[in-house]
DNA sequence: TTGAAAGCGCTAACAT
DNA sequence: ATGTTAGCGCTTTCAA
């Protein structure tokens, strides 16, 4: 690979002035600005990204951390992030955490040693071990945190406004006639899950309807999660008339479990789920789904991010961006409640 | 953020000495050693990683080239080869092209300036203008195909045998008594597509069925298309009483179209498509697929350019890695093709 | 075993 | 407008 000295000798002007023609900073003549040119494609040559990197101090590079971009929640994501970082001119380079809060630490020291310029991440569960997360901060690295919330940390974030999303769904199973709704749900450590648990509390309070501790299944975010406590809420002596799953693995872990037990979705049992897929309106059942604006999500976090990094956005406060989540209504939650039915499973109709 | 030069100050060794202890690279006495990794901590060092690469003429970046991350085909491939590379110490820098000819040409670019060690290459469909990828090969960065080959250049490949899997498929379809069997198929400038389309026509001819080109409709691989190709071919005089969709996403196009128009799949329609999804077997219909090692290939296509880059693997000729695809034969193929259904539509049963 | 110093390829400050 | 040069933070020879 050619360097910037062999161009400038070939052209016979100095490596100043091939800087200047290839980065524009300062005026060339058009004579040597030709003749730069002319050995530059002559050369093949490519600017080596390192040395300018090691030279200007900035990468140009920004880490994304996510938990697991075989989760179809996660590429629009990514997607959103990458439109914008590269619209900027950086370089995304994603990696999974598959949930592992050592993974992540190990992730974020790399992240630091390669000099990224920013992180976007979705956190871990972590019981509120965050030190890394600050130290990373603290060295001068902005972080933005997607999707999930710290608790204890202050932070920017985008993310989707996870209780209201959790009320519209939950409310909507009420105004169907259900009183009787199981709710699976991930590690109710990570925000994300409590926020939901709590919009389906809430959404449960408003309409009368007590807190049934039978009914909420906690899980983790995957889909055999979803299917297993599924199978469980069904099978159990109270059978609920719903089930509203927290994400869209364990919405789909839900359609199984309900499948192979031989119950008719919506007549049988209704299912509403959390994030909606890409390819679910060419699915059976057709799934109810509160709609989470994934790729905005990664598309602010970036600009965000990039605003931090480059001086535009600033000041102490975190910033933090809530998006609007979307009730999608769709077939699995249409047939109401029946009390015929209920009464068959000796489930009385309550409320 | 400290660097080498202070950690040498306070522990009050040589910058030499430092780099000895962080790289192991040569004995350091355990007095040196103990100071040095006190001012390490004190200070938080973290090398930078960019000065090394300048010096030492690698990243340890690798470029991950597909068309679009949210094609749930890529994800499970791209997990494959972060695996690979973390494992190796490469850090894995993914890029979607969208499938723009004009986008991978940018993103190679960007990649050899940037200079990563390899590239992990997803082509676009490109008539056969493969310069850019011979250049960036030229320059001394090896790449790897993945999934797609290039008819028209000599270079490491990994991929699934498409024309096997399609012809697996389709001898199953036919083997249901299916002889009037639609293909929906992406752009077949892309070999994978001319690939499953060759193994569509052998399995066709081997069972003494002719060809029908009005049964042969090409797209490109989306659900739109998948949509819109299946519903004309439903719609058409000759309807198809089985589909063949070539990739996933066309296969979820061809339930949605087959739901639009009121058939039941597999009683009217029967449906296999050419890639399983994770999420299949939640969902109805069980659709019969032929599942791809997504995860080997990018798992193996990532050791293989480790391989070259490293210089374990040499050797003038390609490396071409062909894995085995795997019939999950499932409930939407399983309807027998009725000749009373066939005349209801006026088709005559055949051969 | 340790230290000193050259140099990776670039940018930017300075001199002309 | 152009050339010269120091220096970004590291690795690696070479000498001691």
């Amino acid at each position: 690979m050619a360097t910037i000295k062999e161009v400038a000798r070939q052209a016979k002007v100095s490596v100043g002035t091939v800087s200047n023609v290839v980065s524009g900073s300062a005026p060339v003549s058009p004579k040597l600005r030709e003749r730069v040119l002319k050995a530059i494609s002559h050369l093949d040559y490519q600017p080596n990204h390192v040395a300018r990197s090691l030279k200007v101090r900035q990468t140009r590079m920004l880490g994304m951390v996510v938990s697991d971009i075989t989760n179809p929640f996660f590429p629009q994501m990514v997607r959103g992030a990458e439109d914008a970082a590269l619209s900027h001119n950086y370089l995304l380079v994603t990696i999974n955490t598959d949930d592992h809060l050592e993974r992540e630490k190990q992730i974020l020291s790399v992240l630091r040693t390669r000099r990224v310029d920013g992180i976007l991440l979705v956190m871990s569960p972590n019981d509120g071990d965050v030190t890394h997360i600050r130290n990373t901060i603290a060295a001068g690295i902005p972080v933005v945190c997607l999707d999930r919330l710290p608790p204890s940390l202050s932070v920017d974030s985008v993310a989707t406004d996870n209780v209201k999303g959790a009320e519209m769904c939950v409310r909507h199973l009420i105004s169907m006639g259900h009183l009787h709704i199981g709710i699976i749900t991930g590690s109710v450590k990570l925000q994300t899950a409590s926020d939901r648990l709590k919009g389906y509390e809430n959404a449960l309070t408003e309409a009368g309807v007590p807190i049934d501790r039978n009914l909420i299944r906690e899980g983790d975010f995957r889909l055999e999660a979803g299917y297993r406590l599924s199978k469980g809420l069904l099978l159990s002596a109270k059978r609920p008339s719903a089930l509203f799953a927290t994400n869209a693995l364990m919405g789909l872990g839900a359609v199984k479990a309900t499948e192979e037990l031989g119950l008719r979705c919506p007549q049988d049992v209704a299912i509403a789920m959390f994030d909606d897929l890409p390819i679910a309106e060419a699915l059976r059942p057709h799934l109810t789904a509160v709609a989470q604006p994934a790729y905005s999500i990664g598309f602010q976090g970036a600009e965000l991010l990039i605003g931090r990094i480059e001086g535009s956005v600033n000041g102490k406060k975190p910033i933090t961006i809530r998006l609007e989540p979307e009730l999608r209504v769709r077939e699995s939650s249409l047939g109401s409640a029946s009390p015929a039915r209920l009464f068959e499973t000796g489930v009385p109709a309550q409320g």
